[in-house]
DNA sequence: TAAAGTTACTAAACCGGTTTAGTTGATTAA
DNA sequence: TTAATCAACTAAACCGGTTTAGTAACTTTA
């Protein structure tokens, strides 16, 4: 393809390779106007674009930087890539992407292969099952922010939207309606901080309105194995009058059994839930929900690896990034 | 970070570069069992990582392609991108993703962008408004696959729906519910072919049943000013019995339309999408579309791909992906 | 007026690999 | 017995830039 090299331009201008490559650096501190203007010329006249690959040889900067998500085509994670990739092209940088589909070990293989590569940093939303070998690579130098999920209280790059407030913010609002039996659905904890921080909201908003916590209302669901109990078994055992889901395949698969049970919403149930539904205004009934600012925060998280990566530091950093409540028509006064 | 390098794995197994270089590239051809045992050793020991920047400085090869999208955001072009990158990843290859946003010059920075970087080849949904720009750097030999849209007839590199036989079936399909006044929503043909074809199978389908093609009832949408005449007035102006719209933003804004006008879809008039809806089993009336497969789009556009640079040749294929009919419960009998 | 700076360059080392063209000692064929 | 072949390596050139250490000519300062 392009074969000509700064040897050719410095040949053409008259000059040394060294001369010319100072040109294109743009430190023109000894170099009388009319070098400049024949290397200037040179470059024009031959066509000649570097080879970011031999400059990168010697600058052992690579301008890139790698993205660990579990599925680039998720409404979350696509968006929080976008933001990654505006803020890196922004700043001469490039992500390459990879995707775990939620397997810890295609997780691992991914940050192997990204430190292969030797990017400047990984921004990664870690299952948790890869601690040791995350802080390896860190001890290592790697530079290396978090999203998504806190896996436990360590000190660690991190941006988070601000699960606990919002938690917190959403619970009030259904307490507000008069909703006083609300089941929080939930994934298995498994020391996840995400997790454990939107049941403390929960819970916090729950006992500033002096409602006593049930805790055969707090639901367990899980990716593989679904509810363990049927939604329509709850709301026979324990009639909560609203469901609060903290994740968005839990609010389609509770959708999916209210459905199937012919429970309607919010006439027999409200349902609140964490993460916006795409096309929820088109839903039988819209969805209310919690909010997240994916775009925002993989600005954020690249902000900030660019910034360690530049300053060479890693001190640790948590940044929240607020959430709204987006109120449609799911959630029903009583 | 990693400094361990090749010359220091060598005087560790007491070899050259050269041997050690052999060895590490698989060419064992002139080389004793225990020399190949040393340097075995010695990688280990020093845990050591070739530095594929140095490595690609020679071979001239990259190992990396360019995808460029309008919006890495969407459903389709999401899908697109996961499979590009599965069996990117599963053949040793990157993917680089750019986002030209809808805009033909942002469009044309990425593919210079990507130029620069010195990818391998580049997968790209094209707007047709560089179809210069991209025939020269196919001629500086530059391989291209285009996919998604086929901007002219010209010969190139492409992999698509099959969108006539597509839009014949689900014409068909309406036509054999009993609608004869179907309403064919399109964006303005503007040369792109892919628009083009669609139209051809809904005219050939009205055609083999012997209905005439009303003019009236061929409307056209713009992304920037929406619809030229409000759906409400169309069904006033020309009685269509069904909608058929050719473009995900089409259905969506044609079903605001419909409920801002409180047309109730399917008792006052049927719909039929171009393009799968996400969650489409939670809306009030699940819509019935035409699902294309983007993921196999993705992984077929790469393998062309991956093959031509390969076999450094550049013949034109164009490959058709069928596409589905999804029926939901958007389309009455009448 | 000689030593010390400046200005405007260049030669050569370097980045970390790959590859080509040898080299050496042992074995085989003429 | 000597040339040819071969196995098992190595030295050095090369990929295409960046950077360091000079150098030569000219100007300034003591």
């Amino acid at each position: 393809m392009a074969k000509v090299k700064l040897i050719d331009v410095a040949r053409f201008a008259g000059v040394s390779k060294s001369t010319a490559s100072q040109f294109l650096n743009g430190r023109f501190d000894y170099m009388s106007k009319e070098t400049q203007e024949r290397i200037r010329a040179a470059v024009a006249e031959l066509d000649y674009v570097p080879n970011p690959i031999a400059r990168n040889l010697k600058a052992t900067k690579t301008k890139t930087i790698g993205v660990v998500v579990r599925d680039i085509t998720g409404f979350y994670s696509s968006r929080v890539i976008r933001g990654v990739d505006d803020y890196c092209k922004a700043n001469s940088y490039n992500a390459l992407i990879y995707n775990t589909d939620f397997d810890p070990e295609t997780e691992a293989k991914s940050i192997e292969a990204l430190y292969q590569l030797r990017v400047d940093g990984i921004i990664i939303a870690s299952s948790g099952n890869n601690t040791q070998l995350i802080s390896e690579y860190i001890n290592k130098g790697m530079p290396i922010v978090h999203f998504q999920i806190e896996n436990d209280g360590s000190e660690q790059n991190i941006i988070l939207s601000d699960y606990k407030k919002a938690a917190f913010d959403a619970t009030e609002y259904l307490i507000n309606l008069g909703h006083k039996r609300i089941c929080f659905v939930t994934q298995d904890f498994k020391n996840v901080n995400s997790r454990i921080e939107r049941y403390q909201g929960y819970a916090d908003a729950l006992s500033k309105h002096d409602i006593p916590l049930d805790d055969n209302l707090v639901q367990r669901w899980d990716r593989e194995t679904g509810f363990q109990t049927a939604p329509k078994d709850i709301i026979k055992s324990h009639a909560p009058t609203a469901f609060f889901t903290q994740h968005l395949p839990i609010t389609v698969e509770l959708l999916r059994g209210l459905n199937r049970a012919n429970i309607s919403v919010p006439d027999d149930v409200s349902l609140l839930g964490f993460d916006e539904v795409p096309m929820a205004e088109f839903f039988k009934v819209p969805i209310t929900v919690v909010k997240q600012e994916p775009y925002s925060i993989g600005v954020e998280a690249s902000k900030l690896l660019l910034n360690n990566i530049a300053k060479e530091t890693n001190i640790s950093h948590k940044i929240l990034i607020p959430c709204s409540l987006e109120i449609r028509e799911s959630c029903k006064a009583i």
